[in-house]
Parts: structure tokens; C-alpha cells; sequence
DNA sequence: ACCTGAACACCGTTCAAGT
DNA sequence: ACCTGAACACCGTTCAAGT
């Protein structure tokens, strides 16, 4: 009640997402779950992209604020990135309408979404630096570096959610498995640059 | 008109969805530029979902053809390997309705998209064996490694294409330039562990 | 400031017919 | 076998009111 309709549109739309996907995130089941007629959300939000906007502005802050408490409570840098890579394709996997959601293509200009966006990004960029640092990761710009991690972890939480990662029973690897061999490679790439006599190609 | 009702539903239909997004092909508008009535499409398809399976098994099958024909024509499997990678990326960024659409999660069961799927995939693990022979790619499952390489550029296209990849003019590194990055990682990876003395950790 | 009911244009799908 | 027109239930959005 006190919580205000705003926030009562925003959770009823989440729900919605996650029993059926976008597609069953209806404006006006949106108002009967909220108790409000079906156009009382014309008077939080610009229209039906804007409440999605909201929604995904609110599932980003929530994993930011995620991100910086596995970095606090991590024992060290390197396990920190583990878990936020871990933690990331767990979320895609169980709510992968919210996943699609917040990182699909936006139209509207949501100065929300686009902060929460650039926190979540900066936190991640702060964590490899610091693994960089301990030498876990090959050297080079961390913002770069934290790229590659983050689309590899995308890429595979994507595919995986789809079904589309092996295909037949042969090979499946889990996105899970795909960090843990891009975080290996890394690893030994990063040994390779500092052993004498072994230099990356200029 | 020899190219038969089903054939121009199918164009119709994918012309549609470059134009303005999956919400932007209706199945009215689609009968209207294939010169049928609104609900002929219900002869050819079950429904909206088996239009737009089909629209994505015949994507599919041209990206697989195209794979094939870069094999064919490249000098090395290096060479075709890094093609291909790049053409999957310019393919997402060209044409990011249709990149969504086939790597969707479809609910419908289709046998033209799984068979597609299956051999565009099949593609992909014959060339990273061939990489892999040559000593530029590490050794191990070619069918994981090219689920790994597959992830990355999946991964860095879909962000790129959606405008989550370096938000703030810093660092923006193209979906190509994490390709080249992954691919340089585990090139060194892979004389890391040719190397004398440096063995992989078991 | 917030909400409501009626209305408009649109859509996916079904059905009874037509050839 | 393929197509059509009418109809049904639904949706996003707008508008004139209400408190």
C-alpha cells in the first residue's frame, strides 16, 4: 500500500515477465494485478515501453548492488570475478525474460536505465583491474579486458537460455564451463607475458 | 509469381522484420505485401510463431552456406576462421532483427530449424579441428572450444547491436576488435602450452 | 494529482463459404 | 488445395470526466 502504485505497476510487470515472457506483459493485466483500472499506468509512465524501461532499470540496479557484495565479502579479486561471472549466467538462466529485457535495444531515452547501465559497467571494470593486478589476468586496458569477459558470459547465457548451446547430447557445456575455460585461458595467456623469454606478438 | 505464395510470405515477412523489428510483422501487413488476403498465411503456416520459424530456418541456411563458402575459399583455416567470426558479428550488426529472431527461444517445434541450426554448428566444429591441427588454437573438444568462440561473438554482437558495449566514449571496442582479442588470448594459450617447461595445470 | 469508463484503431485467430 | 470476408476476443492509446 504504502509502497505507491508506481512501484506496484513496476512489480506486477516483473511478474508477468517471468510467468510468460514479454509478450504476456500486458498493460492492462498490469493494472488489474496493481488493483488500478487499465490506464492508470498512463499517469506513472509515457506508455508500455516506459514501464518496461522502469523495469529493467530496476533489475540493473539490483545486480549492481549484487556485484559490489560479492566484492566485499570475496576473499580475493580473482574469486570475486568468478562469482559475478557465475552469478550473471545463473540470472540469465532463471529469469531470461528479465535478462532479454534488460540488455535488449531501447528506443526511449531513460536517463535511469543508462546510469544503472554505467554503474553495473564500472564495477565490473574496477574488479578486473584488481585481478589484473594480481596477476590472474593478462595486462591492458581494463575496460577492454572487462568487455571480452562480460560478452563472453553474455554470449553464453544468451545461448544457453535459447537452447542453442550444443546442440545434440554430445558436448553440452554449460555457460559456467565457457567461463571457467575463458578465465583459464586467460590465465595461462597471462602467465605466458610475464615468463622470460615468451613475449606477446607487438 | 513461379516463387509461390509460401516463398513471398517468407520475404514478406523478413523485409518486415530489417524495416522496423519483430513487432513491426504483422501477419495482416504481411498478406498485404504478398498480395494475399489477411489469413491466407494459415494455409501455408500454423500461425505468427511458424511464419517466423521459417523466416529463421532460412537464415539460417544461408549463414551456413555462406560458412561453407568462406571454407572453400580461404587460404588458410586461420584465415577462414577469423572470416567467419567476423562475418557472424557484421551479419548481427547489419541486421539485428533477423540476428534475434533465429537465435531466439522457440517454443514451437520446428524440424527445419533444428536440422539448420544442427549443421551450422556441425560447420563450426570441423573448421576449429582445422585451426586446432595447425597449432593457432589450443588443443582440446573443438566442439567446446568453438561453443567458447561461438559464445564471444554471440555475446559481443548482441551487446553491440543493443548499445551496452563501453556506454561512455572511453574505450569502445568494437564486437571484431573482442574477436581478434579472444582469438590472440588463446593463440598465445596455445604456444604456452607447446612451450618447454610450461604445462598446462591439470 | 490521480483515477475511471468509453471509445478508436489495430492485431491474431477462427469459421463458414467460395473456386 | 487455396483463398476470402465477417466475426471474436484482445491489446495500446487517447479523451472527456470525475474526486
Amino acid at each position: 500500500m504504502a509502497a505507491g502504485t508506481r512501484d506496484a505497476l513496476i512489480g506486477a510487470a516483473a511478474g508477468l515477465l517471468d510467468g510468460g515472457g514479454v509478450e504476456a506483459v500486458t498493460l492492462r493485466e498490469v493494472g488489474r494485478l496493481a488493483g488500478v483500472s487499465h490506464n492508470a499506468p498512463y499517469k506513472h509512465f509515457a506508455g508500455k515501453e516506459a514501464l518496461l524501461a522502469a523495469v529493467a532499470a530496476r533489475e540493473l540496479t539490483h545486480r549492481t548492488a549484487l556485484l559490489a557484495r560479492t566484492r566485499a565479502r570475496a576473499t580475493s579479486p580473482d574469486e570475486a570475478l568468478r562469482t559475478v561471472m557465475y552469478d550473471y549466467v545463473a540470472w540469465a538462466l532463471e529469469f531470461p525474460a528479465r535478462f532479454k529485457l534488460t540488455f535488449g535495444a531501447w528506443k526511449i531515452e531513460s536517463p535511469e536505465l543508462a546510469a544503472a547501465a554505467q554503474e553495473a559497467q564500472a564495477g565490473l571494470v574496477e574488479l578486473v583491474a584488481e585481478v589484473q593486478g594480481s596477476g590472474m589476468l593478462p595486462p591492458g586496458d581494463p575496460a577492454r579486458l572487462s568487455s571480452l569477459l562480460r560478452a563472453l558470459a553474455h554470449g553464453a547465457a544468451d545461448l544457453a537460455a535459447a537452447g542453442h548451446l550444443g546442440a545434440a547430447g554430445k558436448s553440452r557445456a554449460s555457460p559456467a564451463d565457457l567461463v571457467d575455460d575463458l578465465i583459464g585461458y586467460l590465465r595461462t595467456a597471462a602467465s605466458a607475458s610475464e615468463a622470460p623469454g615468451l613475449t606477446r606478438p607487438r
